[in-house]
DNA sequence: AGCTAAATATGATGATCATCATGTAAAAGT
DNA sequence: ACTTTTACATGATGATCATCATATTTAGCT
């Protein structure tokens, strides 16, 4: 049956929501459009009058949660350590894209590789700009520094089966990150 | 047709080593059993003579990769220059197995993730060693920062389409680390 | 030399899944 | 009100793939 536009767009909206958490959970591979679809209440027929293909889902899933995904404006050390929290590493669906998303980027499209580019440039910047106690190359290298290794270590510990060790991951990165910004702006 | 015994050891490394290249160059997923072997000069049939199933290759094959991965015993800087290159970067296939599957771990059966955990762990130590003058605790939290930031910039300059900025990642994430060692060290 | 067990090859099988074809009903335009 | 368009549902289709069944050949033992 037919729905309204505004009807449609939300369900629209709906998808790459669902899609987003999905993806982020178990992994592009393992979610089908099937299981997408009835995730965001519909059946799988509909599907390819919203998207060309799963890949298109994929890149624009990419490109509507990264845009979304405008945290870490204020306090750098409070985004820091919610990032590096056991909270964030437990909740993958939930959480950072780029944590649960970048390594399975480079076996996707163009497309999405571009989304990826996009935001990671926008990444820097934000935390580049909760740097402001900096000269302008130090901000930079520490915004890329710190956002690597915050990125590493969601990764590494949410990939290992031993708690203790998960949680030092953490919060080993976390203090070797606010050391690492605060020698670069005593320099 | 049966081989001698020592053939077929060598047939099963020849597997191991094959898919280790396979996993890292295009992920577990998009490697098919049939490729696998394939790529290790048989056939598909013989597979379930090695391995009990494709997820018990999968954790055979972390287990044997990341015990061979001995890298990073000398010079601390080194490594982490020769890490942090585009080279590396465009190697996955033969480099560093945590940058190439540790976000896929997480979707892995527990004998998968257990290797990753004891891959982790001695990464750790053999970094920590190579830090040898920093009080222990300084030793462990640079070894740990310092990893995650590699494991992090590798993944995303891999995950983007923009060969400057995929540099840039390398390259301020170096210097990132080398100031991070060395105001420990100061410290 | 002959027998047996085992390693690999060839050839199913059943499941999953992306994508397509077609039906249906309601929204939008006239 | 009528027609047309269209968003979604139901139901194929064809491909891929992990795993299994069976055949073949030969290593290893007696």
């Amino acid at each position: 049956m037919k729905v309204s536009r505004e009807q449609m767009a939300e369900n629209r909206c709906r998808i790459l929501d669902v899609a987003s958490r999905l993806f982020r959970d178990k992994g592009f591979d393992a979610v089908s459009v099937a299981e997408v679809m009835k995730a965001a209440g519909l059946t799988h027929g509909g599907f390819y009058g919203h998207f060309s293909s799963k890949d298109d889902l994929i890149a624009q899933t990419l490109a509507h949660v990264l845009a979304a995904d405008s945290s870490g404006g204020g306090d750098l050390r409070a985004y820091v350590s919610s990032y590096l929290s056991s909270r964030h590493r437990d909740n993958a669906a939930g959480g950072c894209p780029t944590a649960g998303l970048a390594a399975a980027i480079r076996h996707q499209t163009p497309a999405a590789r571009s989304a990826m580019t996009e935001g990671l440039r926008s990444q820097i910047e934000r935390i580049g700009k909760a740097l402001p106690n900096l000269d302008p190359s130090d901000r930079r290298r520490a915004a890329i520094g710190s956002w690597a290794a915050m990125v590493g270590a969601v990764i590494l510990a949410r990939a290992i089966d031993d708690p203790v060790l998960s949680d030092e991951v953490l919060e080993q990165t976390r203090t070797w990150i606010d050391a690492g910004i605060s020698q670069a702006s005593a320099s």
